[in-house]
DNA sequence: GTAACTCGTCTAGGATTTTAAACGCCATGA
DNA sequence: TCATGGCGTTTAAAATCCTAGACGAGTTAC
């Protein structure tokens, strides 16, 4: 499996200072429990391992998220930022071919009249973002509304959403989503 | 257990519009277990788990993440940005108020000279950002930069971190981030 | 040297999860 | 009316997890 859950927790224990005997103690398992996850021979049932992890503490949500190889390295500038799209509506993508990065952030650019397509988006996450210049109009799940510079919006990417510019003039976007679905 | 793993899954489930047997299918397990952990009838092992929200597909560290409560819901103009900092730095939070938000979004302005602080930052997650205006030198893990209008960043917050606006101007930067630590 | 402690690992068996197959219910249609 | 097929649930049996206790190795103290 390529979550390792049993490196993750040995991380997780080692990090805190304490032994298996003494993880076990407070979590009110068994230290052979302990052993047998963190070498992979099991694999805990998330009520015995929300006990663990109620031991150090630490949230079932942050075990998970936990990156363990990642060396953490930073991007400035243009070099990753990747281009996309067309004259009508064109993207830069920010640290676009960084591995599992956890956010996408797009600099969105609508020419007059430009619009994210006939069909309404829907897809998982959150999303939202800010108007730079310009003016867009924003429909999520039957509510529509335009937006001018500075003005912002945020929403359950589930909901059905479309993006069309309806001012005279080119419209500007910074925006953010997670999970990354782009 | 205050998780609810249960809730958790049917929620997931509902929203992607599969029954217990198209989930099951898709994620090589079978309906009564769907059913079983939907009624919280047994504490699902962390690989079958895995094996079913690979069906949606989902990540178990997004499944743990996932706030049940909050009902969907959209959020556009000014109603909810939320004025923060001084004269030298003024921060617009996008969405403040949401409840379980997996995004911080926000809207920075940095006066002339102004910048993040003496100490560098460190927090977890990640995060990103485009510049809109004026000149802002960037520090990330001992690397200096300085980033001008169009350009963009993107990092792991781990990473000790200093903003500062080394411009004549006034510089503006919409940057986001997760998991909100704001 | 050896006794007393800690460490992580291993094993048998009881407890729990998971499967495979049935169940009851509600639609739809011949 | 009676089949057909979908839905979520239930149930015995197989598979897996988890515990209690023992094990060998390493450290410290006498």
């Amino acid at each position: 499996m390529s979550i390792d859950v049993g490196a993750r927790l040995r991380s997780v224990r080692t990090t805190f200072g304490l032994s298996q005997r003494e993880l076990a103690r407070r979590a009110g398992v068994t230290n052979g429990l302990i052993s047998l996850i963190e070498q992979n021979r099991v694999s805990p049932s998330v009520s015995s391992l929300k006990k663990v992890l109620d031991g150090v503490p630490m949230s079932l949500a942050e075990f998970f998220t936990l990156d363990l190889s990642a060396a953490p390295q930073a991007f400035f500038g243009t070099r990753e930022l990747v281009e996309l799209g067309n004259e009508e509506l064109s993207l830069r993508l920010v640290a676009a071919q960084r591995p599992g990065r956890q956010l996408t952030l797009l600099h969105e650019r609508y020419a007059e009249g430009a619009a994210t397509g006939e069909e309404m988006l829907a897809h998982r996450g959150e999303e939202g973002g800010v108007v730079i210049s310009g003016r867009i109009e924003l429909t999520v799940g039957g509510a529509t509304r335009v937006l001018g510079p500075g003005e912002a919006y945020y929403f359950a990417s589930e909901l059905p959403h479309r993006f069309r510019n309806v001012g005279r003039e080119p419209c500007e976007i910074i925006s953010a989503c997670t999970p990354p679905t782009f």
